[in-house]
DNA sequence: TCATTAATGATAGTATTACTATTATATTTG
DNA sequence: CAAATATAATAGTAATACTATCATTAATGA
């Protein structure tokens, strides 16, 4: 069907959503919905709703809220890393695709269109204000163990090793990519809602040179 | 009566609980619970049972449980604040206060006795697991507003400063603050809970020289 | 010292949430 | 066509996040 397929846990889901027209519509609403409202207003019912189906479908799905939410978030890493990929096939330097990276982690983001049933724009503004309830909580052991967080830690491995690529004794590449694709989202939302946390009031160009500078001076052997 | 005493906005509490004994202990139990069991499984009646009083007296302290992380989280920032003029005064170099900072930021906090009712150490392991949660809202431009996140953004404000004396012409003081305060957090949490998103297995040490470095060689002039 | 006020305790009640369960209906598949 | 499966419709429950009321106690001040 799909050209592409984003690979998620499955774990992530009771069911995969991303094998029926109810399931996809769930995560196309649930994306909207979430982005919009904000994790906490979010109820399985209010999905529900919106699909113009019930609660009880939702949950055929998904356990619950938490679940849904790590399932988006894993699929929008997922799919960060196969853009980069796609985009690193036509770079040579690794200074050049952790450049890229870079932009790619901060620049809006264009609906993919062999994807119709999520909206990666909106998606990505869900992962700014969202990400990181889906490790602070006291559940984060028992989900780590079933792969909630694999996204987020392939992501930071990829970029962990063009570090390497730079700098093979560099000490701290999977510290430096962690808080890296971190400051990433949380500089998006300052700048937007706590601008004196930023200093990106020219916009999202300022956020990629910011961080570009950070990690390259963080590498470079000296 | 404290010779201590650190200053939060009015904004952030019904009534102040540092001004009498069941406030006190509001703080000191509320502390307590949220780090054992996290903030979502925190409840203003559980709060109640804990210091021996009821839920409407917690409510009479607090409008809601949010504010009430908020009220605890800006007082840790302050606090940090006031440790940290202490420290400055014995050093003279910008780059030993910033180094100083960063230690401050990451290593175990011990107790500080004029202040009986907060125990300091539970309350940097509650800001290192909850610290994002006041801000990621749909309320955060309306609460900030009632200066809910002044503690951060002065904190963010001293260290920047800081910077500006090692390199005026640096660009981004408060991006590279905002980054370096939450990465001390989250590669703490990540050392704990997510090893494979950090480097510091070697233990606090290993990330305070992490951060040491990246910050030195964001600011340095080249 | 008494009267007033303020703080707290005890209790009840409400709307919403986060589920679980049941049954009916439609759809697909073998 | 029968059987299995997915979904829709609905009901129900325990917990949560409050709000409200009233009684009791303690503190204050004329």
């Amino acid at each position: 069907m799909n050209a592409l397929n984003i690979s998620v846990s499955a774990k992530l889901y009771n069911k995969n959503p991303e094998e029926t027209d109810l399931g996809k519509r769930i995560l196309s609403k649930s994306i909207e919905l979430t982005e919009e409202m904000g994790y906490e207003h979010v109820t399985f019912k209010k999905i529900g709703l919106a699909i113009e189906s019930t609660e009880a479908s939702v949950y055929r799905y998904f356990q619950n809220k938490h679940q849904l939410l790590a399932y988006l978030i894993n699929w929008y890493w997922g799919w960060l890393e196969v853009k980069m990929a796609q985009e690193f096939m036509m770079l040579n330097s690794a200074e050049d695709k952790l450049k890229r990276a870079i932009e790619l982690l901060v620049l809006p983001m264009d609906e993919d269109e062999r994807i119709p049933h999520i909206d990666e724009g909106t998606l990505q503004r869900l992962v700014v204000a969202e990400y990181p309830k889906i490790y602070l909580t006291k559940e984060v052991d028992a989900e780590n163990e079933e792969g909630y967080f694999l996204g987020y830690k392939r992501l930071c491995d990829t970029l962990g090793n063009l570090a390497l690529q730079i700098n093979p004794g560099y000490k701290y590449p999977h510290s430096l990519f962690s808080t890296v694709i971190s400051a990433a989202q949380s500089q998006q939302f300052f700048t937007e809602h706590l601008p004196r946390l930023s200093d990106a009031a020219t916009g999202r160009g300022a956020i990629v040179e910011f961080l570009t500078e950070m990690t390259l001076n963080s590498i470079q052997k000296r």
